[in-house]
DNA sequence: CTGAAAGCGCTTACAG
DNA sequence: CTGAAAGCGCTTACAG
């Protein structure tokens, strides 16, 4: 029952039932002006056959095949969140989802992937694309929404509320007690690495904490990029109190280099992330971050592109949603709560 | 920059490049025979038009596309290990991969909608596809390989020990004293459904506990499913003082039911599930749950699938990978540790 | 109500 | 080394 011969094509399908496929074609997609025993013959044809139409043939042919796609480059743990999201919105919406990804990542094409896939999906397979955290800017032959859009990015786009969200990070370390504050962070070209670094350096700011250079480090969201970051800023004989990591991903690595070292959280250092990946909450006595509901960030992107498609999306082209700290073990007031 | 004219195609290259689009293709593909002036010409040509083959038609057209498919039904947390898998087994192998997902399982072709879908990719688009969780047996043109087949399937797949898993588990409860254990089962058809109560019976029967046909609540892995099926069970005056549900969404499902009806766990009940999946973790103090690693079976089944459409795989065609128990707070002894 | 024919964007023998 | 032509499996005007 396995594996069987050929594919069934509507050409046996149209032979089996004695007409043409052009009528095939007609019964399979509900046209009228086909005759009721036809229409009876047809449907036995293909029920016998076991017929399906390809869909990749019917989307060669049509213009609209009521597929829209999603181009990424990795599955984290986030990534299924925003695919519950995506499916949550596309629910009986007549759309159907197909996402493509790339096992040569490692490769040649590491740095445009995402304009790459777009451009062979765009043309004939998909309807718009949803493409997330893309190196660059993209662009395409039919509608895109962009998750975490690049920074200055002029496509239709949702991200998270990362100025917010960063600013309410440094607000929460601050009101501990800690005047030291590291940042590890992401990667320059997103919007979201901005966003972040400019939450940090605004709350110091405003708080009358100078923001001091030699505490940044420059991270790329990859956790292991974060490694090194963590080592210089805890090496250091004025080390921080606290370090903020503008993902979770660089703040769990921050968290075993913390280990490595001998210190303890949040007794001799407190660590937050941003994000709130799954991994966040189990790792010791948990991390302190923030949460991006990137299943909201999905469902609104979804939600966008399949109104941008259809001709009746209304309102704006860039949507920021909101988020919230989460606060866990990963922080506490620093150990000499003499600074101010 | 956001959405441009029409896809660009190989006839506007070969326009641009003043030759033919064989010659193009060829250039493409990489093909001998070019001379290394055209090929400047057309190389050029694709650079400024910013041109990428159409996926749909040259997968339509040639019989290897070097695609393969992965049909899933939902995308829950366990999908994404699973997925994780896959691109880790497919890295630099140079097979991509493309996922379908259908929107409107909650109408028609709920029952069929592996098949469906396997059948609408395999004609064309893929080499071959691997099918999450399928509801009945499946065929396809091409290979398949099938994560947790349902009972009797003969289509190579790759499944864990649930056998071995569900005995550890009754073990673990018998161990700590339970005599009265519920069980509350999964969905029917699928193997691993059967491979789990079986190991529920036999273990009971192992230590010469007899089966209470009551204590067995009919689930189908949906974790509202179990609801139903654990009120049934806890409402009895002879109620069980542990609960094993056969999956760990049926499992919280069980947790939710007694705090409901407010039972403490373990205290008053026991509960175990299957699966761990990450909100596993997090529920309380912790679900004792039986891991069958996702990740290892979505790797597992990718490298079958890789090989069997290379014509290299050699092995057997059925896999079957090892659990392993996970004790967590969810657990202890009964309150009257008097059983025996 | 039905079919022959063109064409979606490619690739591949087949000629030259 | 290069191009004209056929064809992958469909859909859609256009005739009849």
């Amino acid at each position: 029952m396995a594996e069987v011969g050929a594919p069934v094509t509507m050409s046996d399908v149209a032979r089996a039932a004695g007409v043409s496929t052009a009528t095939v074609s007609r019964v399979v997609n509900g046209r009228y002006g086909v005759s009721a025993t036809t229409i009876a013959q047809v449907r036995s044809a293909i029920e016998q056959l076991g017929y399906e139409s390809s869909l990749v043939a019917t989307s060669l042919r049509r213009s609209r095949t009521h597929v829209l796609g999603l181009v990424t480059r990795t599955f984290q743990s986030y990534t299924a969140e925003v695919l519950k999201g995506v499916m949550e919105a596309l629910r009986q919406s007549g759309f159907d989802l197909i996402i493509y990804a790339n096992s040569d990542l490692y490769e040649t094409y590491l740095e445009g992937w995402e304009q790459r896939h777009l451009t062979r999906l765009s043309g004939t397979l998909t309807d718009g694309c949803i493409v997330v955290t893309p190196w660059g800017e993209v662009r395409s032959s039919t509608p895109v929404v962009v998750i975490d859009p690049v920074k200055g990015s002029t496509v239709p786009s949702v991200t998270a509320d990362n100025l917010a969200g960063a600013t309410s990070v440094v607000e929460h370390l601050l009101g501990l007690g800690h005047r030291r504050i590291g940042f590890i962070a992401g990667r320059p070209s997103l919007a979201a690495s901005w966003s972040r670094e400019e939450g940090y350096r605004g709350a110091l700011a405003e708080a009358g904490v100078p923001v001091d250079p030699v505490l940044i480090g420059r991270g790329d969201f990859n956790p292991e990029s974060a490694a090194p970051q963590a080592r210089a800023l805890l090496d250091r004989a004025d080390r921080p109190t606290a370090i903020f990591a503008a993902s979770d991903g660089m703040a769990l690595k921050v968290l075993a280099v913390a280990e490595e070292l001998g210190l303890s959280v949040p007794g001799d250092l407190s660590v937050v992330g941003f994000d709130n990946i799954p991994e966040s909450a189990l790792a010791g006595s948990g991390l302190t971050t923030v949460d991006q509901s990137m299943y909201q960030l999905g469902y609104e992107a979804a939600r966008m592109l399949k109104s941008i498609v259809t001709g009746e999306w209304e309102g704006r082209r860039q949507i920021v949603l909101p988020t919230s700290l989460v606060v866990r073990g990963s922080t506490g007031p620093p150990r000499s709560t003499t600074g101010a």
